[in-house]
DNA sequence: GCTACCCATGTCACCGGTGACATGGGTGCC
DNA sequence: GGCACCCATGTCACCGGTGACATGGGTAGC
């Protein structure tokens, strides 16, 4: 590996006109910095930027913590996060942290151990308390769900309304016998969700039923289990909202033969494509990612600027023709290609595809 | 920040001591380590990983450069490498490329330039002879891709067979006149897959036809042309190839009305779900990201060893109904919940569905 | 009792770039 | 002409952990 002090030995200056050169400081004498140049660009100088931030202090690296990159939420959340860093010529790291609160925190503090300047995270645990001493060091921006046990930057979909929404979408449509499936109560997010279809329900003057309210279908058996139980209820339910992107991509399968209506929430790849097409609550990750880093950048910028804590963005309901009351329901052919019906303009995941 | 000498200082001992308590050298007497380690908790230290990096010279890092991240295809192989790299106690930064080759270049030499101890790339552009100067430096693996105009390692899928596979599948349904669409000639991967697909077509004894081959249908207006133009062809398809996930995604849709059996290239989320359910050529991205990665610790843990420098992997056709012959076609349905038929295991994406 | 060696611990330099400050020649102005 | 100041460049230390080697007390073996 070139040094600075092996080009400075061939363009016979100090290392230090070597470093001033290379970073464009004016006080260089011209004929000095050709010089310079000519050796830099002989030995193939590389800087060693290990040394720079050592030095420095300030590693340009900001990092993104999601459970799950393989969930296209959180995918184009980091994607989102990426091109914001890389306007503010900052490099990502990037880690999964998982379902398990656990293997969270220590996936966490070992990200925050390599020197990061700021911090993008999207928690699942129910206490981020021990997050408090890099909160204080750096900025630490929270996605998707509130922090618990700490205060903090935060941008978070409208989840109560988002809940409302949804529910309400599907009254309008004539259904009365509601369910709600979620991944866990104890989830912020879950639980906002749930209120809102309540609010939905009384503002109807609907009963809340708990025997329509189920959680922890994560995968295809527990899902399968979760439909069986629905349909037993006395009525049986006949549309369902499911609180998660994760849960409606095992309870659709569960549903195929079923004519239930289905509202979700998050989109995903193809949600526009299955039969029925599945109407959903979108919460635009790439938005979310966006505001987050840019919150990074510009606490990193201005550090003693006070700013909103906590942000809620809007949601946005993309009806797909899986919410009509059983009267409509013959009308659902798999061919038809079901489009947006409502929706102004169709969410990012479904107008732009990943190949 | 507390340092090492800090606790030093308050443990009455050298830095040196210190250092050996924190990276567990047993040369030190209990009674000192007592000490020591009192005073680390003390004063909470923190290793600075930048300047125990930087002395050794080594970073615990490790590069992973996708195309896109929100392409469920690289988010599972992103996510495959960061279990291997955390198993090698190291981080992973995680880069997207683009698919413009200029700026691949420019992205690449910027993520290299933080110095990394090794590479996972997945490469779209024609050329990458420019890396050839990292990759004498550091372990620099391919992945889907093999490289061009350099030696390196490479994980690739078995591209030639994966579009023999697909053809000759849906010849023994039934299909004599099958169309090939994929994003480009240029792409290797694309161009092996066709080179399959016609080596099928010669033998079944079939006649290769140039109109029934098309590229560029990334976007949903382009798969309509493309569409039209196969439609016009005479006789028309029957069935229909694509070479690419990105390319199935927006020609299903495109398809939607017409019977047409259809075989992609690379399994994504909810493919199993779809009207109907599209039988794919799964490439089984977890394990090119696990392989690869794990090249990359095994050359760094043995520079000198030699490995076989391209493994290619096999592919699995997982048959979804999407490939009936047109006789067939009346019996699809959409609530008859399509599974795989064929596979014996459903590929990882299907049967855990990000949320 | 002396050599040889081990062990706990310390000292020092070094990784490579850069901030703080020094140096010394040149220029301008009263 | 002398003082002030600027400019190009150099010198040096430093960021913080660690490898190489030194030190000095203890112990074993002949």
């Amino acid at each position: 590996m070139t040094t600075m002090r092996d080009v400075a030995a061939r363009a016979r200056v100090s290392a230090k006109t070597v470093s001033r050169v290379f970073n464009d400081d004016p006080h260089v004498l011209p004929e000095t910095r050709a010089r310079v140049t000519e050796a830099l660009r002989e030995l193939g100088y590389l800087p060693n930027s290990l040394a720079r931030t050592f030095r420095t202090g300030r590693p340009p690296v900001l990092g993104v913590a999601v459970p799950d990159l393989a969930d296209p939420f959180f995918a184009v959340l980091a994607t989102a996060v990426e091109q914001v860093a890389a306007r503010a010529d900052m490099a990502v790291v990037v880690s999964s942290l998982g379902y398990d609160p656990a293997r969270e925190a220590v996936a966490l503090e070992s990200l925050l151990r390599r020197s990061l300047s700021g911090l993008v995270v999207a928690p699942t645990s129910q206490d981020q308390g021990h997050l408090g001493t890099w909160a204080a060091r750096l900025p630490v921006v929270f996605v998707d769900r509130p922090p618990r046990g700490l205060t903090a930057d935060a941008f978070t979909g409208d989840d109560h309304e988002g809940g409302r929404l949804a529910t309400a979408h599907l009254i309008a449509h004539g259904h009365r016998d509601i369910a709600f499936v979620g991944d866990s109560p104890a989830m912020t997010t879950t639980g906002e969700r749930l209120a809102g279809h309540r609010s939905a329900l009384a503002d109807a003057g609907l009963r809340p039923r708990d025997e329509l309210v189920a959680f922890g279908a994560g995968d295809r058996g527990s899902a399968e289990r979760v439909v069986g139980r629905l349909r037993s209820a006395v009525p049986p339910p006949t549309a369902l909202v499911s609180g998660d992107a994760r849960t409606t991509m095992t309870l659709v399968p569960a549903l195929a033969g079923s004519s239930w209506a289905v509202v979700g929430f998050g989109d995903f790849p193809m949600a526009h494509m299955l039969s029925p097409a599945v109407t959903v609550v979108d919460q635009d990750p790439a938005a979310l990612g966006r505001l987050a880093a840019e919150r990074v950048v510009e606490r990193l910028g201005a550090p003693e600027r006070r700013f909103r804590r906590h942000t809620v963005l809007p949601v946005r309901l993309v009806e797909r023709r899986s919410c009509w009351s059983p009267a409509d329901a013959s009308a659902l052919f798999p061919s038809s290609c079901p489009r947006a019906v409502v929706a102004a303009s169709p969410p990012p995941l479904a107008e732009e595809p990943p190949p």
